[in-house]
Order: structure tokens, then sequence, then C-alpha cells
DNA sequence: GTATAATAACTAATATCATTAGTTTTGTAA
DNA sequence: TTACAAAACTAATGATATTAGTTATTATAC
């Protein structure tokens, strides 16, 4: 092989989410990656740092599209309609790069500086489609970590083939929000 | 060492529960388990059929214990009351046995039929505190998916770390829960 | 333009796993 | 008491991540 073929860490980071979207975030090896690359694995370390640390990117990454997915969703949209479509983006997200998905909510921990602040883009976003609703700040706080739950426990359910019946899923989720919704609206508890 | 120390399936898996519960259900390596049993590791295999398999027992387990600690909560309570324990015996469960509850969360798939009949047992609890509703089994369908949901996501996000405000945690659950009741309760939609 | 430094690939080696095969010891039942 | 099943063992294999040290290529400095 060739010496020098041109990879760099973005390329490399790429190519290990293709093979997490394909075989889950579990069967990304570096083995696998560096076979995809056609490098040896050791090559590998010239572009990150170890296997933790790709895992780390992944859901970086993945936080910051998913943020951009539900920020494209919501144009043009306001109040339960941007909720709504927020959810719904985020879910087929989820759907759409299950390995990335993944990397996002299989996370040993969050305690990382750039995860978190990743992290926080996306509560920022929730809060600022809140922000017609006139909760006070801790309301909205509430509200943003049960819009987060809701979500984050459809998505991953819906990943590990958690709902069997025969039932349509879209449905299922629209309802969720749309109760929750409705809810929020009756009383401002 | 003696041989014969009268290890047995059931003891092995109690083993295995503890050391994720302690170090996370990644950190469950066969190595480990076999230290703690004092045997070596390929002893292991007279007793479980391998990695995998130990997997599937942790998570037939935790879902079996889930649901009786549900079962347990909503003892002498009914429809929003007795949901809400529901919920919270969920999240309490998620919190005392995190290895355990990942073990649930973190499986690929439910392909295995065990997995699905303790599943289902699940889904058959929640859908016998619901029936005082009146919902048609399509719509009470719907709900068993939105609450577990909730919690699962809800669980899942606070074992991550996920949730790092300053703001009461069980509040945010109570919240979540009561929002999506009284949203149930406007509207049969 | 050439020398030098940084870089990206490599090979070799190590440690940790899970797993299988084959062996030894122990408990139990005939 | 003997024979067999079961539960432990040792040894070996293959996959994995990671580190150390090497070589070739690219880029930079002069």
């Amino acid at each position: 092989m060739a010496y020098r073929q041109g990879l760099d860490a973005e390329t490399v980071l790429q190519a290990a989410i293709e093979l997490a979207d394909l075989q889950g975030v579990e069967q990304l090896t570096l083995a696998a990656l560096a076979t995809k690359l056609n490098i040896k694995t050791p090559s590998l370390y010239n572009h990150i740092k170890g296997l933790p640390d790709l895992r780390k990117q992944l859901s970086r990454r993945g936080l910051v599209l998913i943020k951009e997915a539900m920020v494209e969703a919501v144009i043009g949209k306001a109040e339960d309609d941007a909720l709504l479509a927020a959810g719904f983006a985020y879910v087929m997200f989820a759907r759409k790069q299950p390995g990335l998905y993944d990397a996002i909510s299989s996370l040993p921990d969050y305690e990382d500086p750039e995860l978190q602040e990743a992290g926080s883009q996306v509560v920022l976003f929730i809060l600022r489609i809140l922000a017609p609703y006139g909760l006070s700040e801790e309301d909205a706080l509430h509200v943003v970590r049960g819009f987060r739950s809701m979500v984050h426990g459809f998505a991953s359910l819906e990943h590990r083939n958690g709902f069997r019946m025969e039932l349509e899923r879209d449905e299922s989720l629209r309802r969720l929000l749309q109760t929750y919704l409705r809810g929020l609206r009756v009383a401002v508890k």
C-alpha cells in the first residue's frame, strides 16, 4: 500500500460513523475501521487518540447533528407545532443514523466538557422554543427534561425493537407529544 | 483451590448482577466475574453459555424485577395515582440497580423469545392499570408506548448524567408524568 | 533546489478478552 | 466399590486495543 493516502481525522470520523450506522456502535472496532480505510490498525492512532476518544467524537457529532436537524425542522413553526416538529426530527434522526444516535445515548458519562457543550446547545434550543409559553425558568427546565425524556425514550425503545405490537409508531409518537403538550396547556403547575 | 465449591447458575447470575451494578454492564467481563467467584474464566462455561447469554439473562432478570417493583408500588392505588407510582418505581429501580437496568436497555435486540415474554409482562401490567380509563385497545397501546418512553427516557438520561442543571429530578419526573396524565384526561383523542 | 523536520504509514510486540478442547478431580448413584 | 456425570482445571487460539520503534513521504526552511 502506498504511504500517505491523505487520510485525516474527519475522514476517519466519517468512516466510523458509517460503520456505526451499519452495524451498531458496539461493533465499531478499530480493526474494522482500519480495514475499511485500507490501513493497519495502529495507523489510526495518527488521527484518533483511541477507541474511547473516537466514541466521544461520535457522540459529539451526533449531538451537533441532531440539534441541527431539529433547528431545521422548526423553521416557520412555533409553540406546539414547533415542539412536535422538533420531537419528530429527533426521532427521525435516530432512525436515519442509528449508530450515531447510539453513540449519543450509550455514553458512559457526560463528564467531558465538549460533550457538555454540545448537550447544552440542545437544551438551549428547546428552551428557545419554549419561550413563547411564558414559563418560569424553573418550569421551563422541567419541561425540557420532560421533552428530552419522551423523545429519547421513544427513539431508544424503537431502536431496540422494543415496540412489537402492530401499531403505527409515528402515531404513537404524535400522541405522546400531543398529550403532553395538551397537559401543559391545561394547568401551568 | 478446592474443586467443587458448589457454584450454580443462580449464584453466577447474582455475582454478575453485582458486578454490573457496581461498574456498569460494559465493564462486566467474564474475567472479572471469574475472579469474583474465585474460579478461572473457562469454568464459568459450566454455568453459562457465554457472555452474550449472560447478558441476556441479566436483561431477563431485570425485566422481571422491574415489573415486580411496579406491581408492588401500585398496591392499593388506581388510575393516575397508580401510573405515577409505577413510573416512580420504574425510575427508582433504574437508580438502585443501574447495571441491571442497563442490561435491559442496552440490548442489541429483543429477538429472543424469553426476553419478549418478560417484556410482554411489563406491557400487560401497564395495560391493566389503564383498564379503568376505558380506552380502546389501540388507544391503550399507544399510551403504553408513551408511558414506557417517558420512564425509560428519564431513567436513561438520568443514568448518563444527562440532567446537569441544579433542579430536583424527582420533581421533573413527577411533572412529566402528571402533565401527560392531565393531557390524557382532557381529550380522549 | 536541497536539507531538515514533521507526519503518516508501517511492523513487531504486549496485554486483555472470550472461547474451545482436553484433562483432572470430585460427588453421586448404581 | 465402581462408574459416570459434573465442575473445576490447564493449555491454546483468535480477536482486540494499545504502545514502541521504524520507514517513507510530504512540507517547510534556508
